[in-house]
DNA sequence: CGGTCTCTTGACGGAGTTCAAAGCTAGTGG
DNA sequence: CCACTAGCTTTGAACTCCGTCAAGAGACCG
């Protein structure tokens, strides 16, 4: 298992030194997952944070009516935006699945919490990385209401150019809260600039 | 002032000694409001963490077309969702404003700084504060596309009677995501029934 | 009481959905 | 390496939820 890119994401908001690096390495799951392969189905047990080490993974929640509205992308070095595993909840909404070939890192929660009891700078870490996550999806969903379907398409090329690559234009529809019909025909009047 | 409500709200989820109270008593600053009344305006320096220790505050971004979009209600015992003065921008994008006659309890960024790294149980309530804030966002978007407005407004209902009671309706709107002609014509809806 | 802000009501318009069908692409097996 | 198929994307027509605008009714505060 490579664990580099993990060691690199964590290590721009903490430094990790060996034997942190060492017990990383000895909890850490390797997963390999293919396109449209599930990882975490939700109602599941909540057992892992989920590092996308090669390849892509949507984290997603399912309605009442079996429609798939995606939370969050992850591209490589991301983590994948199910948290429920550090939480007290026993399963988790969210589903997560490979949007491509791709190889995910599974935290465990029993390491979650050593990591936490043992190493200090884990909660400083999580603390950062939540605290931005959270004012990002205050921004989101404010933007969900003010901006129509074509600016937040607009601003989602510009922020996420890769995934828009690689990734179905269904999800995208889905993670701008809007139908792939519609999606298509935002790109159609776009197109005739 | 009375910092009562404060301590046994962060009491909740670590146990603060007397040292900890104490510094805490000397840093933060009592800020009474009225109905109304701005406490920080959005584009100002994000000096600080809100704490509502009596009445009600919201927060809100204001869009390009002027309309205020409630992020969130913050009643006895809660922190404000203007989290900026925890990070690295110099401003903040929110306005928090009083709905009520109450008090804040403000804990300047400074104030922060010096917790985060003198007492790390700290750094452990802001991550699970963080955490349960950024799942509970995540849901709220969701529903935000899943669930009709009449939908959403039976679930604040469900979740939030007292800011129901004591707030003007075109707030709720706002949080709803939608208009206050919308919301009435809901609820004249939901009369009849 | 008078004025201002909030809530209600109704007519109309538009952004986005639903449904159905056809074209396109990519993964799979022979 | 080609052919098949399943899922993805596009297109169009009808529809719906919610917004906009405007006007009136109520509520609160000095």
């Amino acid at each position: 298992m490579n664990s580099k890119k993990f060691f690199s994401s964590i290590g721009q908001y903490i430094q990790l030194d060996q034997k942190e690096k060492d017990y990383l390495n000895s909890v850490l799951i390797a997963r390999p997952f293919r396109s449209g392969e599930i990882i975490v189905e939700r109602n599941e047990p909540s057992r892992f944070l989920i590092f996308a080490n090669a390849g892509y993974l949507m984290t997603y929640y399912t309605d009442r009516d079996g429609v798939e509205h995606v939370i969050q992308f992850a591209a490589e070095g991301w983590w994948a935006g199910d948290l429920y595993s550090l939480s007290e909840s026993a399963t988790t909404p969210f589903s997560t699945k490979g949007l491509s070939h791709g190889e995910a890192l599974l935290l465990p929660r029993m390491a979650q919490d050593h990591l936490l009891e043992n190493f200090p700078k884990f909660e400083r870490y999580f603390r950062v990385m939540f605290h931005k996550g959270l004012m990002r999806q205050q921004l989101r969903y404010v933007e969900g209401f003010s901006a129509s379907a074509e600016e937040r398409y607009l601003s989602f090329i510009k922020s996420y150019p890769a995934i828009l690559k690689d990734v179905p234009q269904k999800y995208i529809a889905s993670y701008l809260g809007i139908t792939p019909e519609f999606l298509s025909k935002i790109r159609k009047k776009l197109s005739r600039k």
